[in-house]
DNA sequence: ATATCGATTATCT
DNA sequence: GATAATCGATATG
């Protein structure tokens, strides 16, 4: 298995703020197929691409967290695009978002998948995961609460950290990839506002959370 | 393959 | 005091 790898050897740009600062699904639409970048020690990083997300409206979505408007916790949502809101659920599991929209508009998007590219044994010693073979993979980044452990997220650390930025050791950046078989389904895991579509994913991609008719196939 | 359930705590009413 | 943008284990077809 491939450790973390250099960081002089990623041929990725980190995306600018402005990229963010836009409607929350062009913003999830968007995001599959980034990378999800984490500085790890001696100049070596984790590396996974997004594969699936999820885009939470703000103050006209009753599912979101910024929904009632600002609180202690989700104060961040209404600050600048590009910055990172985890929060904790379920006594268990941290969740990752990114900001979106301009200051004052809470919109974010939710990472619910990730494919690993670089530094899958860190993960699985993160994870508890003892891995046999590809099949073990999806244990690692395949679900939000998965890929926040896999890739050490917490609240404490990293909410609020700058997405668009390398020197905040979590970022996104581009290498030019671009996926096809783009889907969009209802969202997992949410009682208000089941009917909306504003979960995006890759076809066929294994490492995509939830129940497999919430998979469709190209 | 799908369904149900328990864990465990920060947050808000 | 109730709830939750989840996971993993268990049970059942």
């Amino acid at each position: 298995m491939k450790d973390s790898v250099p960081l002089r050897k990623l041929d990725a740009r980190p995306v600018p703020r402005s990229f963010f600062n836009r409607d929350p699904r062009r913003v999830a639409r968007e995001l599959l197929g980034k990378l999800l970048l984490r500085a790890g020690k001696n100049k070596t990083f984790l590396a996974a691409r997004i594969v699936e997300t999820e885009a939470y409206l703000g103050l006209s979505d009753p599912a979101a967290h910024a929904f009632n408007g600002v609180t202690p916790r989700n104060a961040v949502l209404f600050g600048p695009p590009g910055h990172a809101y985890v929060y904790f659920i379920y006594g268990t599991h941290f969740c990752l978002n990114v900001t979106c929209q301009p200051l004052g508009k809470p919109g974010c998007v939710l990472f619910r998948a990730l494919e690993p590219v670089a530094g899958e044994e860190i993960m699985a010693v993160r994870r508890g995961v003892v891995l046999t073979g590809p099949r073990d993979l999806p244990k690692l980044t395949g679900g939000p609460g998965r890929l926040t452990q896999a890739f050490g997220i917490t609240r404490q650390q990293d909410n609020a950290c700058d997405l668009t930025s390398p020197s905040s050791g979590l970022w996104i950046a581009d290498d030019g990839f671009r996926p096809s078989g783009i889907r969009r389904t209802p969202r997992i895991g949410i009682r208000k506002a089941k009917d909306h579509r504003l979960r995006y994913l890759i076809a066929n991609n294994p490492f995509v959370s939830g129940p497999k008719r919430l998979n469709p196939q190209p």
